[in-house]
DNA sequence: GTTCTAGAAC
DNA sequence: GTTCTAGAAC
């Protein structure tokens, strides 16, 4: 707690039933144009609004949270809306404001998420800031700020989430929050996440953002609606009802500790996914179970999120987007019964009925089915729901089929793998969703369920390799042909010197095996190629740390390369070259997009298959690798990375991913 | 993957 | 004016 107060701030409950009082929290860093977001709208609201601002409520001094506590509740007792303009980027930093008033009073977050370039310029630009942060020293504070920012999340207790990421999106928020009269109410919902560029989904995005927008034309004509533009979540997200504890009568307690553990094993494994437990009623137990346990677990939850409302109207009533929806089936995959079942075959139509009987006829307990929608399903047009995974739980209750006799052993069992296989499920079909190709999205209705997956499986396999980008390929197929240029040749692999080394070392180890083009085709035979192909790259690396003990390897993949034939890049950290002009080639050595060589052999040995991270992350703003700086560009990058010696980040010192001349020795293979 | 270059950003 | 990025062509 940073403050002081003596009493606890206290709202007298009939004034906040006269009024219909709103708190705004705004989350954003210095430079995000908090205070000039509240200035907009207080300057053109029919609405009395108080801004609480901790850089001005000190007068003169620095202001505490405590003050900023005491003068919202005088605020809200005066029937006035707050908005609250600190940084709140922190969590903990918001749980006071929604503690003490969430219960009496609507409380809505703004993210101002704009590119740390921009606040960190207008910060460094401007003059008589009230906290005083402005000139050079603001780089160095919004920098460090960002590293610990954590999303606002409706299940911290905001009924209202809009992120802005861009002036255009910061615009219209102002415009939604200017126009709200008197006794207006917003609609509750997650609003303004979105993808910059996710190229596989589009076809889908496009297709979506059309019938969202259709839907809500009316709705924004009222001003009920968001700002909400019709593009997507960042990430596809599987919404699922807690699976055997409605009508299977299923122990609450144990449930949701297997809910808890196969969600937090399935999101460790998975990337660029999100999983959100949704049931109908606020009062919930199994939701407020899960949200317990997930905290316990330090589960984080962007990635998975708990929500009150109506499976079939995510999106539509709550504004929350779902590309997947589970559905607690009966073993006869046939409609009617009660809850969630009965629920979605009657949203989704007759349409679902015979999508479902093409896949399956039956379901056994443990096991689920995922069936792509029609595009004439209302769930697909309304609510942009994709696919319906229908997975079937263990029965508890005596009254139904396959009865358990309260076995919790068996029932725990099967309950574990319903879930896993529902997550398998959903991330099978999140994947092909990002690989298809908007051809794929015409055939869709015209073509049978198994013509359509051979065509998806042949539009990913024939991948379209332009003339430059078999060179890689040709020197695998042919190596006596390049012989000069290379330093090692074996009967698997070949290591060459990269033509464009991004850093002072960097070497190729290329695999010789006809038709393994990319990390995306190694599965577990490729495994004794690629533990092969590491062990030539540590070879080498001990090699370099002979001539120069001070350089730092990785090694590792690109998610999406752009030579064909697999390549293992082994690169030294220094990221000293001339070659490295732009942000591609950064971001493509230091996000997740580069997938290190450990990690990949890992997750096939168990999953026989490696996370793939989208091409979108090669877009993403420039950060030192070794302190998490942002830069605006290019050459300040460059020039930072020179004289940065920061330690690298816990996750690259564990499990061998960096490899230093001091720890090289140890590793034997 | 690179090179080239228009035009955005500074 | 110069610097830098991003898209097209290869």
């Amino acid at each position: 707690m940073d403050g002081g107060a003596s009493s606890e701030p206290h709202i007298s409950p009939k004034e906040e039933e006269s009024n219909r009082t709103v708190m705004v929290i705004l989350v954003g860093p210095p430079g995000s144009g908090k205070s000039t977001f509240c200035e907009a709208v207080i300057s053109a609201s029919k609405r009395p609004w108080v801004r609480v601002c901790q850089d001005a409520i000190g007068n003169g001094k620095a202001g505490t949270k405590a003050l900023c506590l005491k003068a919202a509740a005088d605020a809200l007792n005066e029937g006035k809306s707050v908005f609250i303009d600190r940084c709140n980027l922190e969590r903990e930093q918001r749980t006071d404001f929604l503690k003490l008033f969430g219960s009496r009073t609507d409380i809505h977050a703004i993210m101002l998420d704009l590119p740390a370039k921009v606040c960190i310029s207008r910060c460094v630009n401007r003059t008589g800031h009230e906290g005083n942060l402005q000139g050079g020293r603001a780089a160095i504070i919004v920098n460090k700020m960002l590293q610990n920012k954590e999303a606002p999340n409706l299940n911290e207790g905001f009924s209202r989430i809009t992120f802005c990421q861009n002036d255009s999106d910061v615009k219209e928020a102002i415009k939604m929050y200017s126009e709200l009269g008197p006794s207006d109410k917003l609609s509750p919902g997650e609003f303004g996440l979105k993808s910059k560029k996710e190229s596989g989904q589009q076809s889908i995005m496009k297709f979506f953002k059309k019938s969202a927008r259709e839907e809500n034309s009316q709705k924004e004509k009222e001003g009920t609606s968001s700002s909400e533009n019709g593009s997507g979540n960042e990430f596809p997200t599987l919404a699922f009802p807690s699976i055997s504890t409605a009508d299977f009568q299923f122990d609450l307690d144990k449930a949701s500790d297997i809910i808890v553990e196969s969600a937090q094993d399935f999101l460790r494994r998975v990337d660029n996914v999100r999983l959100a437990l949704v049931d109908l009623s606020d009062k919930s137990r199994i939701i407020s179970l899960v949200r317990e346990k997930m905290v316990k677990k330090g589960i984080n939850s962007n990635r998975f999120i708990t929500f009150v409302g109506d499976i079939t109207q995510l999106y539509s009533k709550g504004g929350l987007r779902c590309t997947v929806i589970a559905n607690a089936a009966n073993w006869r995959l046939k409609p009617g019964g009660g809850g969630v079942n009965a629920a979605i075959f009657k949203v989704a139509g007759e349409a679902l009925e015979i999508a479902t009987k093409e896949r399956a006829e039956t379901l056994n307990p443990g096991s689920s089915v995922a069936v792509p929608l029609p595009s004439t399903s209302p769930l697909y047009q309304r609510e942009g729901v994709t696919h319906v995974i229908h997975v079937l739980g263990p029965n508890m209750n005596p009254q139904r089929p396959n009865y358990l006799q309260n076995d919790y052993t068996k029932g725990c069992k099967i309950l574990r793998d319903a879930y896993s296989s529902l997550f398998e499920c959903f991330a099978s079909v999140a994947c092909l969703e990002r690989n298809k190709k908007p051809k794929l999205v015409e055939l869709k209705d015209k073509t049978s369920g198994e013509t359509k997956n051979k065509d998806k499986r042949e539009e990913v396999k024939s991948r379209n390799w332009g003339s430059w980008a078999l060179a890689l390929y040709n020197t695998a197929m042919d190596p006596e042909k390049y012989k000069d240029g290379l330093l090692e040749i074996s009967d698997d692999f070949i290591v060459l010197n990269d033509l464009y080394p991004k850093a002072r070392k960097h070497v190729l180890v290329l695999s010789r095996l006809n038709g393994l083009d990319c990390l995306e085709d190694s599965k577990r035979e490729h495994l004794p190629i690629l533990r092969s192909m590491h062990s030539a790259g540590v070879k080498w690396v001990k090699k370099f740390h002979s001539e120069d003990p001070s350089l730092h390897f990785r090694l590792g993949y690109h998610s999406v390369p752009s030579m064909r034939q697999l390549h293992l890049h082994v690169i030294s950290q220094d990221f000293d070259s001339p070659s490295l002009k732009n942000k591609k080639h950064w971001n493509s050595f230091n996000t997740a997009f580069f997938r290190d060589s450990v990690d990949v052999i890992n997750e096939i040995e168990e999953h026989g298959s490696a996370k793939l991270s989208s091409e979108k992350l090669l877009e993403m703003e420039l950060r030192c690798h070794r302190c998490k700086s942002a830069h605006p560009n290019i050459p300040k990058l460059k020039s930072h990375i020179a004289r940065c010696k920061a330690s690298f980040p816990p996750d690259l010192l564990q499990n061998s991913r960096l490899l230093s001349a001091s720890n090289n020795d140890l590793d034997t293979n």
